[in-house]
DNA sequence: GCGCGTTAGTAACGCGAGTTAGTGACGCGC
DNA sequence: GCGCGTCACTAACTCGCGTTACTAACGCGC
């Protein structure tokens, strides 16, 4: 029988202290410049907390002229989600930093050949964007970069000028292989861990071309294979670099892929790190448990979300921010990478 | 030099198609029934069109009393986070179902002890809410069902009166531990993925009873341990159960945990299947991968996000929606059960 | 040429807040 | 006892859109 009373508005909180709605209004706000007594304050705190007010967002967000949300832009397929053992944590990582900066997150997927996201701004539903995975095609994007939007970008993107985050995947990958290296490994192989055009995939490549060129050691594109985001493919990379060539090592480009790359050295009666040493990266929470514990760098997928969370929080507030903020990776030792077997030497 | 323009707003279409701002709204909502000619239509669609016009998402929610936005509420920490492997898929068909029902999916991510959400829904900023991970004791959650909020709950909680979507856990662990005692199993252990306040730890531990009870087999507590999401408490729990007892097979009630526990086993030289069967639950993306290939139970995680938004799509929208919507689990076979060893015959 | 129904619109109000400009009361100086 | 400056508020406007009246023009029957 309880009659779905409506909600309390700021009129009824103002009757009920017997004040104007302005002054309501300014206490809710912390105005304190706007000369509101001890005592009226507290009698309409009191009728708003007995009352149990709440301001209506929208009515807010109309007024006021900010939405207090920001869009978090998912540009990746379902499988890439699917796929992504870190994304839940970057997610929270955006979160909650959003939410101490008294903002609220929105989630907009957007599967890379599916729709507009422009919308979603230009109907102020949100203060800003984070963009993650952005593409280099990406003209909607860069229109609305142009245009001056609050837009932080999680990954790299070289020709569009907003702020972006990412971790160093470049130097990751590097100290990857050069762990390897450190080692004795000489024949190292490469599995990325998604197409090139992906600039995350670019990059980890190019930490392994640097780490090779500085030991003095000739790039041999035989060693590289193309992975595409999860196990299998990091499975059926493996079995064709072993088709190719014999490395003693491998650097996969992501754990997932590495995971599926150690199946396909047992497939083939190769044994892990006795054999073939294998380096993963990303460190997801699982890679320690694997068989065997897989050497890895880790990346700080938290991190890396607080860190565009707050970055956005400042960007819409007008503060500065830095054009390009990398994220330093570990490597972490663990069981898969050893040295080269004997049998190998010359 | 790009002057911020200020946004059009639906007066600016309304002046440049020589209309009033009622017909422009009309035409924009697509009443059909409100007399417009098809003249006059076209004329305020290709004003709209070339003035960029995006109606103001704030200013149409407070009037229309409606704010087309769905609440994801997680009840979980940040560990539990990073832990689920399948969060992102299943957060991935929230979104998209929601999109399709022409709703955008707000994130409140809220740690067990941590705040209230109640301000989400009473701010009115979304019109209904999905609650993944609810807990009994959660006073706050029970008024706002009681209040008449539109909830869906994802999780099982008996005792509140919400429409709720979950997985069969119980068919599930028991169709699991079934296929174990059908390759001749008698001793199985048990290890839970949570604290048993976790309804579905306990369900799945149900299942576990159910099997076990079906083939007259007597339940032991010494088989069972209890674990808590990640492969560490799977790792632990497995060390502890065969310093307890000696099982010839171990039903791990997710696949995280289980991958722990084949650790577990490998410390101590016990080989998978060979002396130790193992199945886990969930089937998540690398199960398939590891070593050996997890035999496991298949959560369909992403029709588990779209069932839960579209029930809250329904419901919002005054359509009846079921008190509880069950969705069936699958036994997929792979190499980490086999008959057990002979050595343990009678 | 009057009444009536239909067509094609419009004027005006309301949603619930934030905010600017202004008002009355009071104290104080002279 | 008049001017002037706080102090403590409030009236009224604004944000952009949805919606409910209401109206003006037109056609048509008789």
């Amino acid at each position: 029988m309880t009659e779905k009373r409506r909600r309390a508005t700021s009129a009824d909180v103002a009757a009920r202290a017997g004040v104007s709605r302005t002054a309501v209004s300014f206490v809710l706000n912390a105005r304190t410049d706007a000369g509101i007594s001890p005592g009226t304050w507290r009698r309409i705190e009191d009728a708003a907390r007995e009352l149990g007010y709440h301001p209506h967002g929208a009515a807010r967000a109309l007024a006021g002229g900010a939405s207090l949300t920001i869009g978090l832009v998912l540009r990746q397929s379902a499988e890439q989600v699917a796929a992504d053992a870190l994304l839940a944590e970057t997610l929270w990582g955006i979160a909650s930093e959003a939410r101490t900066g008294g903002y609220r997150v929105l989630l907009e997927p957007l599967p890379p050949d599916g729709g507009r996201y422009s919308d979603l701004l230009l109907s102020e539903r949100v203060d800003g964007l984070i963009v993650s995975g952005p593409r280099d095609d990406d003209e909607e994007l860069a229109a609305l970069v142009a245009d001056g939007f609050p837009i932080i970008l999680q990954g790299s993107l070289p020709n569009v000028p907003a702020p972006s985050v990412d971790i160093d995947n470049r130097a990751g990958a590097r100290a990857a292989v050069e762990h390897l290296l450190g080692l004795g490994h000489r024949r190292i192989g490469c599995i990325t861990h998604a197409p090139l055009p992906y600039t995350a995939a670019a990059e980890r490549l190019d930490g392994y071309r640097d780490a090779l060129a500085a030991a003095g050691i000739e790039y041999d594109p035989r060693l590289v294979v193309e992975g595409a985001f999860d196990a299998a493919s990091g499975h059926a990379a493996m079995t064709e670099l072993l088709g190719r060539a014999r490395p003693t090592a491998v650097f996969a480009a992501n754990d997932v892929v590495a995971i599926g790359a150690l199946r396909g050295l047992r497939d083939v009666g190769l044994r892990t790190p006795a054999d073939v040493s294998v380096v993963g990266f990303d460190d997801i929470p699982i890679a320690a448990h694997v068989d065997p514990p897989l050497t890895t760098v880790r990346l700080p997928a938290g991190a890396l979300g607080e860190t565009a969370g707050r970055l956005l929080v400042d960007r819409i507030n007008g503060r500065p921010v830095p054009a390009r903020t990398l994220l330093p990776t570990q490597l972490i030792i663990r069981d898969s990478t050893a040295a080269p077997p004997r049998s190998g030497g010359r």
